[in-house]
DNA sequence: GTTTAAAATTTCAAGCTTGAAATATATGAA
DNA sequence: TTCATATATTTCAAGCTTGAAATTTTAAAC
């Protein structure tokens, strides 16, 4: 009894401490971003999932991917259509759906902002080593446990 | 060389996992917040560093603390404070600070929210036994690093 | 004591985000 | 076919967030 409740106060410090550093990481990027690519975190997510999928993806595939709502997405990536970035056609077969991609530009425009990003998070998590980060992947896949949601 | 290379691809991979993990649980958390306390994530944290520090608070020791901006502090603390939840007076000696605290509703219904909150965590991190907190807490500390903020 | 610079907070515009409602399309049953 | 239901996306209002400018107060230099 008296270990269940000291288990249940470090896993909530636990996830505290995790959460600040995403924040803070976060922080670092959006800030790389801002000043070396006058563009945003969000926007930096949408195009690196786009060109992860090298391929047309759905509307919903791309907001499922990303854990945020599908109005999101929408918002996002009307933005970066209206910058010539990405490009939205309905779906061959089905016409409720739509599908997103990058542009010739967009593909350019990321893989410059991917070289730095990569170098900032080498910076950030510079501590780790190959062995820290076997750790680390068996933890965060044991906390995202059996969910549906699969990152490639 | 190779093993650089490699090593750098999987510190950028871990960064998205935890990434993944955190917005996953933020997710998770705002849902338990808005479906039984009709409240945000935002409010939440606010008040939980107000809750913890257990005394009045300068508005920049708040925002430093939750790694957020000076004026997002601010809306957020306003609207606390509207619903009677959160109290701001100036600073005594020196009048530009301002100092923020809960008021006794906001004490009340933050530990109302807080109970749930706690268990949810706890379900979202079950998996996770002493040991592996242990190592989890080494591995955001490194990452962390020589950074000056600090969490208490 | 004035002036200048620094510090704490708020204000503001622009963009991000959610959750719910609206729209459009598809599928299956009668 | 036609109706009902389900699915994919967009729209929308409200709130969140940032970064920069503005405001207020303090501290330091002269």
């Amino acid at each position: 009894m008296r270990d269940e409740v000291d288990l249940s106060r470090r896993r909530v410090r636990a996830w505290l401490r995790m959460l600040r550093v995403a924040r803070q990481t976060e922080n670092h990027l959006r800030e790389y971003l801002r000043v070396n690519h006058a563009t945003t975190l969000p926007r930096f997510d949408v195009m690196a999932a786009l060109h992860r999928a090298g391929a047309p993806m759905k509307m919903s595939d791309l907001s499922r991917h990303l854990l945020v709502s599908n109005g999101n997405a929408t918002t996002v990536v009307e933005r970066l259509e209206k910058d010539g970035l990405a490009a939205r056609a309905p779906g061959q077969d089905d016409r409720r759906v739509v599908m997103v991609d990058l542009t010739a530009k967009g593909r350019a425009e990321f893989e410059a902002q991917a070289l730095g990003h990569a170098d900032e998070i080498n910076l950030l998590f510079g501590g780790l080593d190959a062995a820290d980060l076997t750790v680390l992947r068996d933890l965060t896949k044991r906390i995202e446990g059996g969910s549906d949601e699969q990152d490639g």
